[in-house]
DNA sequence: GCCAACGTTGGC
DNA sequence: GCCAACGTTGGC
């Protein structure tokens, strides 16, 4: 199974009003970019991904599940874009802050550190255990 | 609020 | 098809 990484600023679409969707889950829409859209036609359902808060926060807070593979983003005009659902399984124990996975020496490859504007991300299935690791100290 | 990094757009 | 200009993201 594949794992993943969201972000979402908590302004526009935070951790609770995801848990609020419950199972029902809630699509990811607004996506505009190529590599991310890659990111998201190779999604599986039942692959799990952490969501984390971008600007505020700045912490993977929690973990979602795919419940709706690739299918088009009516918001998007163009017709180019799709999105997928998403819905939260629950939150980790402690959330991991960016610091954290910056002082994390086994996470230095992590597309968060490197590439921090990317919004939908592959997580390897070892960061994804050392996130795991470091949410439950 | 600033600004660096980066992706996209569009003129040539 | 190149590349300058522009817009957006997100950490600080």
């Amino acid at each position: 199974m594949a794992h993943w990484l969201y972000k979402s600023e908590p302004d526009v679409w935070s951790w609770d009003q995801q848990v609020a969707r419950g199972d029902a889950g809630e699509h990811w829409n607004g996506v505009r970019n190529y590599l991310a859209r890659k990111h998201l036609q190779a999604m599986k359902n039942g692959d799990l991904g952490f969501f984390y808060h971008s600007n505020q926060g700045k912490a993977i807070v929690g973990i979602v599940e795919v419940i709706r593979e690739y299918y088009p983003d009516h918001t998007d005009e163009s017709g180019r874009f799709g999105m997928v659902d998403l819905k939260a399984v629950r939150p980790l124990k402690h959330p991991v802050t960016l610091d954290e996975i910056k002082q994390e020496p086994r996470l230095s490859d992590m597309i968060l550190v490197n590439n921090s504007r990317l919004s939908v991300q592959p997580v390897t299935d070892e960061e994804w255990q050392i996130v795991l690791e470091l949410s439950e100290r």
